[in-house]
DNA sequence: GCAATAGTGTCTTTAAGACATTATCTT
DNA sequence: AAGATAATGTCTTAAAGACACTATTGC
């Protein structure tokens, strides 16, 4: 490799998930400066000389968003690099999802005006920067499709839980709603998703829920496929 | 961006796939530099400035395995960014899977000693350069699965194939045997899957059997599945 | 005719979807 | 008791798998 290689620059660029109220949710940071200061971003920033991909993941999720390690399940999902992308040169950006179950309202960190979680839906009319839209829409569909046929779903869920909050994660990831008698089968018969404990959850005005933790499994087999989509 | 940059490097490896003789087979370039002189690796190489990731992968396909653009599906996989994988110094590469049907024997390109197809199976005792053991590995993984959920078995075969040419993707794609008429009945009811033509292929010992083409469609749904995998 | 390959039909089993029913809590 | 939520059961339908059968070629 010779000393006047290429000019270009490796960052990554974040997709940090998580349910909020319901709703599907998505951690914006505002930059504060340029290029597209004042905008709304993913979080991301450049790889360290010597980092992992993965290293540099958790390091954005810490100094951005305030988030550590354990609260999250982080997973490569495409790497971006058509030129004229980042206007300060050529930037090759590795796009990682993060989904968390509940995640806390982040601090400001550095270089960033104000960061705030964002309904899915309210993000209509905002225009993000770079071309964080795309890296959003990505993501975010690799998260629903892979909903369908791993146990990712438990991620968006406390370390116990009940079988009507996991039905309640693919209610509000996929915009649909599932017969609660037909889920509770398939999720609790489906080798690998639940294990099942002991204990109930705490009534809320009916029968109390059994509690379950997340099986062993990464693959659901057969998949819990969205009816008509 | 600053211009003490961080002296990062940024390539592609591509993992170039066809069948041949009906064995799943990867095309690998032997190294005629340091370093790996000698051993064999996935084709690859560094990004120019200005240039697009699939335009390199492009690039590479065409210089080091006279492949053209029209002849293979190309498709990013996953980025690898390890510190060490290269020790050159801190390379990350974006790998790509390019599935093609029944591709020629490669020429000879530049800085490689020899290039050749390699049927999966004969490749276990053969250490590859760099990390390309792994990458290949999730490349294939990664092919073997979107056949059960895409039409992607499709780029395999020539324009217009027979169902049994079909199926025979399938089969040595994922070491396994088929129910002939359960198949036929699967893939030619799947909506957007093959598009049936009024021609048939010359007759081989038996029935001639119907043309088809490759459908409109990407995804099949329901799915394909390898049963007991 | 026979062998070979292509394609269809039938039966069984599995699982999804609709929906009724029972269980266990709060008020 | 009424209302709410959890969990199970039943019935119907769709699709997969096993496998028998028919169709069309070459020899």
């Amino acid at each position: 490799m010779s000393a006047d290689a290429p000019e270009i620059h490796v960052a990554v660029d974040l997709t940090v998930l998580t349910l909020r109220d319901g709703a599907l949710s998505v951690l914006l940071i505002q930059r504060e400066d340029e290029p597209h200061r004042g905008k709304w971003a993913l979080p991301g920033g450049f790889i360290i000389p010597g980092e992992d991909l993965e290293e540099a993941a958790y390091r954005v999720l810490a100094d951005e968003a305030s988030l550590g390690s354990g609260a999250v399940h982080l997973e490569q999902v495409r790497t971006f690099g058509t030129p004229g992308r980042d206007p300060r040169g050529h930037v090759v950006s590795v796009a990682f999802m993060a989904l968390g179950a509940d995640l806390p309202d982040p601090q400001r960190g550095d270089d960033v005006a104000d960061a705030r979680w964002w309904a899915l839906a309210d993000l209509d009319g905002v225009g993000l920067a770079f071309d964080h839209a795309a890296v959003l829409a990505v993501s975010v569909d690799r998260a629903r499709s892979k909903l369908e046929y791993t146990t990712l779903a438990v991620t968006f869920l406390p370390e116990e839980f009940t079988v009507s909050q996991l039905r309640g994660v693919y209610e509000s990831v996929w915009g649909t709603t599932l017969d609660a008698g037909n889920f509770h089968r398939k999720a609790t018969r489906t080798e690998g998703f639940l294990e099942e404990l002991d204990r109930h959850a705490a009534p809320t005005g009916g029968r109390p829920a059994r509690l379950y933790r997340a099986g062993g499994g990464d693959s659901l087999m057969p998949p819990l496929l969205r009816s008509g989509d």
